[in-house]
DNA sequence: TTTTATATCACTAAATTTAGTGATATAAAT
DNA sequence: ATTTATATCACTAAATTTAGTGATATAAAA
């Protein structure tokens, strides 16, 4: 009798933890050895328990995905983690596949590509669920439009660490000439990131971006 | 034998439906008619099959929860609907409720709270999760933190109707232009409208009525 | 090595918002 | 009958945001 695949699940929605379960119980390949709320010592406990498979949100409460990701390459130690996403822009799936993420699936994807997901990185190779692939095969192509999200989402991830600070003042009420006395910077800089915020994040104005960082818990309240 | 509890499922999430599906059939009460990931054309098919209760995501693309549930009220039509929302802030809640819904689950429950609550609802009760319980029960007693950690502490029910149309069009990003055109007023008595709003919530500047009107509910994100 | 991404700043011009004051009309409440 | 709340509009002036273009420096990536 063959191994089972060792299987842990990191998702802040119990109920889709729930649900991956029963879907995976019904593959005899399968074992989930445990899950996750949060990413909140998950490195050390994947370690611990010996996991072929991680299965992981990059959007959790604490430590969000990406750390989580971070950690794996500075503890040296590595995991075939498939990422599992509610976004899907290209910026996102180029950093975690840059940090090392052997898969990458949406939320949108039906529960079979999970299996089909789980079964293609046990063996070594990638897998991208097809709204993904479309999206890699685009942006290799350049013909990729400028932050798309076929489901219409952009990630935080996608904006600079600057660019984030400036989105969390304006949030804030401040005005620009307020956010340059706080950075240091010229109210210029300040409007040149917020015309860039507002492109990018594909909004109109300034009451865009802060349904955008409230959205995204980008800030309290 | 008895007649199955017929069921519906409705998020954006097709992975979150497979997996519910899942944990649904390990039920022989239950029965899943069919499952929908958007909240276009809901309301029809939902009537069209007879379905015993609907379990609905609130934020979904196109149409949203909230919207399908007020559907149901103008089209005279009445079903069994638990909410299942990632969200469990008190205005969402009691607006949901408000709008007839029976249930209210957080993403964050575990599989065996759908089950209870599916069978409480089916049965002519109303089923909350735990976290809304409490929710609810501070909201009640008066206890609950108040909506803004500032001392302005002002309510929405302070606003008048004309105020809160305004204050929603402008957290669609609509300018004092557009609204006056939608309203046809002049762009004078928006800008009143707005003063007097920025005044009464005791904030700083549109993005502080933004946040206003997010944290109330007053618009769907 | 060349390109790309990021962060910085400047300049212009138009549009919009903020902040006052003040006025009128109507309906509801005291 | 008088006050209060609401909704409407006008006018002015300053501050801020929006929308362009264009430029520089640096670091990282291809």
């Amino acid at each position: 009798m063959t191994e089972k695949i060792r299987l842990f699940l990191a998702d802040d929605h119990q109920i889709l933890i729930d649900g991956l379960v029963a879907v995976l119980k019904t593959n005899k390949l399968f074992e989930v050895v445990g899950y996750s709320l949060s990413g909140e010592n998950l490195v050390d406990e994947v370690a611990d328990k010996n996991i072929d498979v991680l299965i992981m949100d990059i959007n959790m409460p604490g430590k969000d995905g990406i750390e989580v990701l971070k950690e794996f390459n500075s503890k040296g130690f590595s995991c075939n983690v498939i990422v599992f996403s509610s976004f899907d822009d290209i910026k996102l799936i180029k950093e975690v596949l840059q940090l090392g993420a052997k898969g990458y699936l949406t939320k949108q994807s039906a529960g079979e590509n999970i299996i089909e997901a789980i079964t293609t990185v046990y063996n070594g190779e990638e897998y991208y669920s097809k709204s993904v692939r479309e999206k890699i095969f685009l942006s290799f192509t350049g013909k990729e439009k400028e932050n798309d999200a076929t489901n219409g989402q952009i990630s935080p991830e996608s904006i600079t660490d600057r660019e984030l600070e400036i989105l969390k003042l304006i949030s804030l009420e401040y005005s620009g000439k307020e956010i340059s006395e706080a950075l240091f910077i010229s109210t210029n800089t300040v409007e040149t990131h917020r015309k860039n915020l507002i492109k990018k994040l594909n909004v109109k104005t300034t009451v865009g971006l802060v349904k955008f960082a409230l959205k995204h818990n980008l800030i309290n309240q």
